[in-house]
DNA sequence: TGCAAACCATAAC
DNA sequence: GTTATGGTTTGCA
């Protein structure tokens, strides 16, 4: 039995879907029935689920969490996700694009080079990410920096980006199964946006 | 700039 | 099996 759970804070509803204390899928919205709707839509469509309206102990940690990711102040850390329903190409891209850093982004095309596939590819999985914003997908961005899409909309990707903002100056390699994948300040995309 | 074609994993039929 | 569909990229006019 899935059991989902939601909670608002500070303006904004989060949602998880647990199994067994692992999570099988996250979201969040200004609404709270956009978040419960989209959370059902992700999860495993199998098995039944049940939504509560008072969230466990372990639920209440991870909305704390998330809603640290959602500030900018927390790093994607090692939160169990039951993902090994999902194609194993799915699981690798989620996986890398969990290991981009606060603050840097990159662009589809570069996840692809890593993990095999093409940016199209990328796209797709980004496109429904189970266990937003845990996987940041926000900081998958185009090869010319301009934004690409977003789940929630636009300003909603953009908003993340500033808050996530970091004051980097230089790209960077980060390591993801002994490949590297090269990042970029997130300066790189904001100043691309105020070109108009 | 703008457009067309190639790209490739999924999901839906 | 086959087809349609993208949160892309690249090349070329």
């Amino acid at each position: 039995m899935i059991k989902i759970y939601s909670k608002n804070i500070s303006g904004t509803w989060f949602g998880v879907g647990l199994q067994d204390d692992k999570i099988l899928g996250s979201a969040f919205d200004v609404s709270q029935n956009k978040v419960l709707s989209n959370l059902q839509k992700k999860l495993k469509s199998n098995a039944e689920s049940q939504v509560y309206s008072q969230p466990s102990d372990f639920a209440n940690q991870l909305f704390d969490f998330l809603s640290e990711l959602f500030l900018g102040t927390s790093s994607p850390s090692s939160v169990d996700m039951e993902m090994r329903h999902l194609p194993i190409y799915t699981q690798r891209v989620l996986k890398a694009v969990a290991c981009i850093p606060v603050g840097y982004v990159a662009s589809y095309g570069a996840v692809a080079e890593l993990v095999g596939g093409n940016p199209r590819a990328v796209g797709n999985v980004m496109a429904n990410n189970p266990f937003v914003p845990i996987v940041p997908c926000h900081r998958v961005v185009k090869s010319d920096f301009s934004l690409g899409g977003y789940g929630g909309g636009l300003k909603i990707k953009l908003d993340y980006l500033l808050r996530e903002k970091q004051g980097f100056q230089e790209a960077k390699n980060i390591e993801f199964e002994g490949k590297q994948l090269l990042v970029y300040p997130v300066e790189r995309v904001l100043s691309a946006c105020y070109l108009f």
